[in-house]
DNA sequence: CGCCATTGTACTCATAGTGAGCATAAGATG
DNA sequence: CATCTTATGCTCACTATGAGTACAATGGCG
């Protein structure tokens, strides 16, 4: 008798408008949050994505667009305590498929327990739009440091990636490893899920700052997310799925640096975005915006069939 | 009584010289060829990884390094009959987790029924380094055209794919796209698998123009990693796990041009080298080489711990 | 030995792309 | 109308990229 395998899909369902990025979460009863999720049918679903879509709507009443996969989870260690998951039979080994969604609207879930919330709940030392988070220097990076210096003989590796994955001195910040500093935080012991993992309380810190956890390995998956979104929207015109048929060049602006936690250069935004010749103006115009009226945009469906690679140009990237 | 799932571990293992890139594939009954690869077993294995090593090493004696996952499939009807692989119970389901490993040294394998094959054998259509392939457009785009024409009203869908993918008429090619040109081949019955896993016979043009087929959707699994592997060896310095301790950077850039499939300039790609501080020169010369000796360089190690995104610029890319 | 084929290495140069800034346009507000 | 706000056009220095030219150091061969 052998044991068991359940298959596990979540989604993260990503929107973003001029104030944040969201992710659609699902409200549990301790008041914790997760990913829309559910177990794959071998004999119902025919594909993974199908199953996922299935599981999405049954929980929040949304019907996913674009979808991709993420990431394939399967390290014993690393999920929960198998009651968390109410649906899986006791005894299976359970791994988990991660799937990213993006969507141009925060459809109405208010009939469901379920909720659109800022990511940066859940990662508040990732938003730089407004400059570097205090938080960082002010009580992850010590934290860390002091973490590292517990390492023994992995203690400068441990330095190593600290200072590489938070940019700390003089060091880029690269807003696409958000997965790698969620593992850091994970291995330290200063998410709250690793402390929940592991049984034992290891955070000496406040929790606000090290973001709100999610149920079983969610916030993992969510970091996964949020790492391809960010790769991703740089070479390949995703950005799109996240905006309405029109928009001004403000609205997409600020909707990439919700995505990638960065401010931009207006003019250079729009420079690239002009040679990549992904937008086409409507020659129609809109004053919502309090200043001069800003001509609204479309994205050119056409650019996907011509093969443009080219997402949106972003500092540094 | 559900449907048992069963997952299946699959590796690409990839290695390379000057003349070529090499994959680690294993030789069946009916003289096809396939990747390692065997059941995943839930109780003894605690991870994925630690599962793809041990049947890695069943089958061929290696021992795989750098290891990274690629994809995870799971759709009906792409995959094979159940018999074809010998271990899998009938009646389960069966998902494929695919893996990516790189190895600096092609194994002495010999005492196993496997060998290291050129990939292009499975995909003549990707070898550029010496110009574009006649059979591209001498046999494969005429192929592909006349699917596309009889594609209804996805016709034009069909035509800018093709076109797109394999670079038609002014396009450029992009060499990443490696799983996309795969699926259209598969899509049009060209490739022999799909005559096979569908049961009707398809395809009008010479095999050998199309490449060998693998057994199950192994072919496909190679595609999605070589496409992986060529984007990111832009990126990051994974061309060193292909390569010895020390190399001249002729060597070097003979490996990266095999993987890519491109040629390269080389005064242009060591001036990127020299750039991107990821190697150091050691010295000593050898004059294995023909003409005048070649330094010898060795990866800097450090460069992962700093942090060094870049990888091997490439033109076009 | 001298010449050539072969490979390695150092520069050069035009062009394009990037980061950053100034300047101006066109609305709303009071 | 003055001022605030947002939109849009343009310039400039700097760096990266694609593509050469020139020269250096070896082995092979007549």
């Amino acid at each position: 008798m052998t044991t068991p395998i359940a298959v596990g899909l979540s989604a993260v369902i990503v929107a973003a408008d001029a104030d944040a990025p969201y992710a659609l979460a699902t409200r549990h009863a301790d008041g914790a949050t997760g990913l829309p999720h559910g177990r794959f049918d071998p004999a119902g679903h025919r594909t993974f994505e199908l199953g996922l879509r299935e599981w999405v709507h049954a929980q929040t009443g949304f019907e996913p667009g674009y979808v991709e996969q993420l990431y394939t989870f399967g390290d014993l260690g690393r999920e929960l305590p198998q009651a968390e998951l109410d649906d899986a039979p006791s005894g299976a080994r359970l791994i988990s498929v991660g799937y990213l969604g993006l969507t141009p609207e925060r459809t109405d879930i208010s009939a469901f327990d379920a909720v659109w919330r800022d990511w940066h709940r859940y990662f508040p030392w990732e938003d730089h739009r407004k400059g570097r988070p205090e938080i960082i220097d002010q009580a992850i990076a010590p934290a860390l440091v002091e973490w590292a210096d517990q390492g023994g003989k992995n203690a400068s590796d441990r330095f190593a990636r600290v200072h590489r994955d938070f940019g700390l001195d003089g060091q880029p910040w690269i807003e696409e490893r958000t997965l790698e500093r969620y593992e850091l935080l994970y291995e330290a012991g200063l998410a709250s899920e690793a402390s929940r993992d592991s049984g034992r309380k290891r955070s000496k810190l406040p929790p606000a700052a090290l973001g709100e956890a999610m149920i079983s390995d969610h916030r993992r998956i969510l970091a996964t997310a949020i790492g391809r979104l960010r790769g991703k929207i740089k070479y390949r015109p995703v950005v799109f799925e996240l905006m309405p048929e029109r928009f001004t060049l403000s609205d997409l602006q600020r909707v990439v640096e919700a995505i990638l936690g960065l401010p931009l250069h207006k003019q250079n935004f729009r420079r690239a975005l002009d040679r990549a010749e992904l937008v086409v103006g409507l020659g129609a115009f809109t004053q919502a915006t309090g200043g001069r009226p800003a001509e609204l945009y479309r994205f050119r469906h056409e650019a996907l069939r011509e093969g443009h690679v080219s997402g949106v140009q972003t500092p540094h990237g």
